[in-house]
DNA sequence: CTGAAAGCGCTTACAG
DNA sequence: CTGAAAGCGCTTACAG
């Protein structure tokens, strides 16, 4: 006996089965039509009976069923640490272009709300609820139990030598933003850091510490702060920071947003950037054209980035690609908030 | 014969069925004990031993099959008009929060990339892809094909007669921020209004209208203008407002983002806020916490307000809800972008 | 050119 | 207390 009405939506719905009813044919029949297979094994007439009556009842196949059949859910999700950060919106975006094209659906997940995310994925793959995975700015250990993800999973700016890569020339975004800094004049520059463990927030620092250390200049640790990727905690570090006994002239921030809390702070103190303080961020997004003066700062093309990962997933799920590293140039954009430090503090 | 193998993943998992034949036991009886039905059913020393064994494989049930079977997919949507305006960050971050109390996912869908939402509705329906949807500020039409949504939908600050729906109390909003302004003694209050036709925004234009009249200050053509929730168009729009033979000393904004426009054309014509110009916004998510001066706006409470829609879906879910209205209030925090208007402005 | 049948992996009456 | 079986709605060999 069937238990059907179990959603008011399902009682409704017609199935394969109706339409086969409706057109005479067999429910077989219907499936080939509808799916493009049925090239010189059904006639022509009977095809165009399917289609009609299919329209008819506005017929559209079961994902379940589909799903269930096929092993393929057309779902794929884009794993980003934090979604109140206005970047991955444009990623998101990028990602659902390309993912339309392919009729796949995108879920966007946060680790940042979730410490338990890696559970979450390894849940979402052991309930096969979706087939692939973008991994973003996330480290991944060799050694984890995200092994199963391999042939599901790309990652974009994050080590992880199992799977295939858009690793982000950070390298270069940081050392233009630095030689920028130097060039003017700033020998008091200090360094906003993420707190989060992850290697593209580490080449930030080394890269720092490379390029300040070739320019003679001494690494001091009250010039260094770390705070969370949001406007509040980077706030109180700037205030932090620019509350030392010798403050800074200059702060590279290894985020947009991290720059917005160093505007707020700089404000609070009454300091005019770029006069009194230089800034420079990480990303130019929308927290970027916001702030003003204008930012200077590294670009990341994230839409680009969200659609060209996607296509990489599709690739992969296809035919799984080898662990591979594409590595993605980023631009460097001078505007308003940077000048040669003050004479007194040069 | 068995067409296994479409993914790689698939090859692997577990079936109720593996753990049945490990745990020598049915897989009727995997599946009682795993729900939580085995109750004076199952013997205690059979139940312990399949979860055991649930535990050894990692099994986790297919969520395609248990949606075959149950009608349920345990995926809701949030249908918002614009992505790339970061309030809605907070709100599928409140959504997410309850829907993980019920073991659901939340997906984001953006009507402003995609004129053919509607269509995209109503096929996530046909193809029982999609259990509900929160609307959030699109107006419903009575006679439209969303016919099939009742029982599956809820609404928010969005007009429609057939959907329980969360109406939030925009008149409130929009009449606070106006009388602030006359009451600071403006009368050349210019409405920058956001280029969508739904209720949420006729509102505050009615409101403007009511109480400039009210206020015994004729509407003029040239004080009103019209551009898209986004940071260039209303740039423009403001720049055009400004650029007026008598510009405005106020201006209203539909959004925040919109507020945002507005700094960025008063910057550009070396006008300061409030000093030459007051500005008000509506939201007050992240936008309104990056402007500097700090803005004076109506704040919606987001997060919140996601919380709830997705508690009134699964209401709604659960046992068809009645239509019915629940008014949300707003507040009205005044900050620094707003001012009295230059003595010979005024 | 078309249809009957197997099987994807579950849940849940039903029979014992 | 436990198991055999139906059925959710598809796709795709296979047989005719």
């Amino acid at each position: 006996m069937s238990d059907r009405h179990e959603t008011r939506v399902d009682a409704q719905l017609p199935t394969s089965f109706d339409v086969a009813k409706r057109a005479g044919v067999s429910q077989s029949t219907v499936s080939l039509v509808l799916n493009g297979k049925a090239a010189g094994r059904v006639s022509p007439r009977t095809q165009e009976a399917v289609r009609r009556v299919a329209q008819e009842l506005g017929y559209q196949p079961s994902m379940a069923a589909r799903t269930l059949r096929l092993g393929r859910t057309h779902v794929a999700a884009l794993i980003i640490p934090d979604v109140s950060n206005p970047v991955f919106a444009a990623v998101l975006q990028g990602a659902e272009q390309a993912a339309r094209l392919h009729d796949y659906t995108v879920v966007q997940v946060s680790t940042g709300n979730d410490p338990d995310w890696q559970q979450r994925i390894v849940h979402a793959l052991a309930t096969r609820s979706i087939d692939g995975f973008i991994l973003w700015a996330l480290d991944l250990p060799e050694s984890t139990q995200l092994e199963m993800l391999r042939g599901n999973a790309v990652i974009v700016d994050g080590y992880s030598p199992a799977f295939p890569s858009l690793l982000l020339d950070i390298e270069y975004g940081a050392t233009a933003s630095l030689r920028h800094l130097l060039s003017l004049g700033h020998r008091r520059i200090a360094h906003l850091a993420a707190h989060i463990d992850v290697e593209t927030f580490r080449v930030r620092q080394r890269v720092y510490e490379r390029l300040l250390s070739e320019a003679g200049i001494p690494l001091r640790a009250d010039y260094q702060a770390m705070a969370d990727v949001n406007l509040e905690e980077s706030f109180c570090a700037a205030l932090d920071l620019l509350g030392r006994p010798e403050p800074p002239t200059a702060i590279f921030c290894d985020d947009d947003l991290m720059a917005a809390g160093v505007y707020k702070a700089a404000r609070a103190l009454h300091m005019r950037v770029p006069a009194d303080l230089s800034t420079v961020g990480f990303c130019d997004g929308l927290v970027a054209q916001l702030l003003d003066p204008a930012l200077t700062t590294v670009a990341i093309p994230m839409m680009e980035l969200g659609q060209r990962a996607m296509e990489l997933l599709f690739s992969s799920l296809e035919t799984e690609l080898p662990p591979f590293v594409e590595t993605i140039p980023l631009g460097f954009v001078v505007r308003e908030s940077t000048a040669s430090p003050r004479e007194d503090l040069a």
